[in-house]
DNA sequence: CCAACTGTAACTATATTTGTTACAGACGTT
DNA sequence: AACGTCTGTAACAAATATAGTTACAGTTGG
């Protein structure tokens, strides 16, 4: 159903925010441990930021961070940031209003979609940013105890575009 | 984020089917309420047979009508059969493995997104398509005690297909 | 002043859903 | 058995939404 990997892209980026502590990071950087361009993280960056989520700076030397602390985060913050819309669609084109069930059936529909979207909210309002680094953590090889950096600086290959083998795509 | 109105409608045409009591309906009929193409409907009608809500049958004075009595079949049964993937994606393309955030997020975003899937299905398990039909009736005006005819059998002007003016859509 | 950034517009590419036309096959009716 | 009315389904067109790309103005540190 849902055709837009916007909100795991938001988790992604502000995850490595949090991971990178203080320092801001670069589009450029972002763009890299996302796989896509960095235009497209920029846009969205714009978004998290009108939502107070993350604050950038222009210029040499520029780059974003968090806004506030991962645990002040939640997923709902990041959410509400990326995915305007409900978790599902009414019909595209309105029902038959000369139907007696055409004509009714989107305000029931409404308000089981709205039920369905609090369930979702509740869920997401739940876990913090802070959770999420949390959970990375023990899959993360460090060498000396300290984290690893978000990104190598050298060069590296670019990784192919091949579909993901998750099921969830 | 859901692009797909594929659940609304599947709500929408068995409700028409709980509505018509026993009485079989044509694609024809059931796509003027919804207000599209008879092969939509009848595309939908095919998945709703394959998951054994419907039952459907060729031929001269063919149809479709519920293949078990409304109570007994959940919203959750419909959106199994009609939305196939779950309330979230995944990247389009796969993260960065060089990365340490990039190689691990996709492990604890699929972690939350099944939480938000379960939270999601377990909202529209607790409602049937009875209690869609009895939240329709306090809306339907009827003459005489008895429901209206899911459609009236004289021509009807076609209804415009304008945007809905949901604010879901 | 320059180089390195962000912000943003405009456009293309890709993916998904929806709508349409066409037709084979099923099945009552006559 | 022929006919008209249905479903099932293929094949394709249109519409919509998301993601990716190129280009460039504006900001900022050095």
């Amino acid at each position: 159903m849902s055709t837009s990997s916007r909100f795991a892209v938001a988790v992604h980026v502000l995850t490595l925010m949090a991971w990178a502590d203080e320092e801001p990071l670069k589009s450029e950087q972002v763009a890299e441990s996302v796989n896509t361009n960095a235009v497209v993280i920029r846009r969205m960056l714009c978004e998290l930021a009108e939502s107070n989520l993350v604050v950038s700076q222009t210029g040499s030397m520029g780059g974003s961070k968090l806004a506030r602390l991962p645990e002040r985060i939640t997923l709902l913050d990041i959410y509400q940031a990326v995915e305007s819309r409900g978790v599902f669609s009414l019909h595209r084109h309105p029902p038959n209003p000369d139907c007696p069930v055409g004509v009714n059936i989107g305000t029931v529909l409404n308000d089981v979609l709205d039920e369905v979207d609090s369930a979702v909210e509740r869920v997401l309002a739940n876990m913090t940013l802070r959770d999420v680094v949390s959970r990375l953590q023990p899959c993360v090889s460090t060498t000396n105890g300290k984290r690893a950096s978000v990104m190598t600086n050298g060069k590296r290959k670019q990784v192919p575009r091949v579909q993901s083998v998750s099921a969830r795509n």
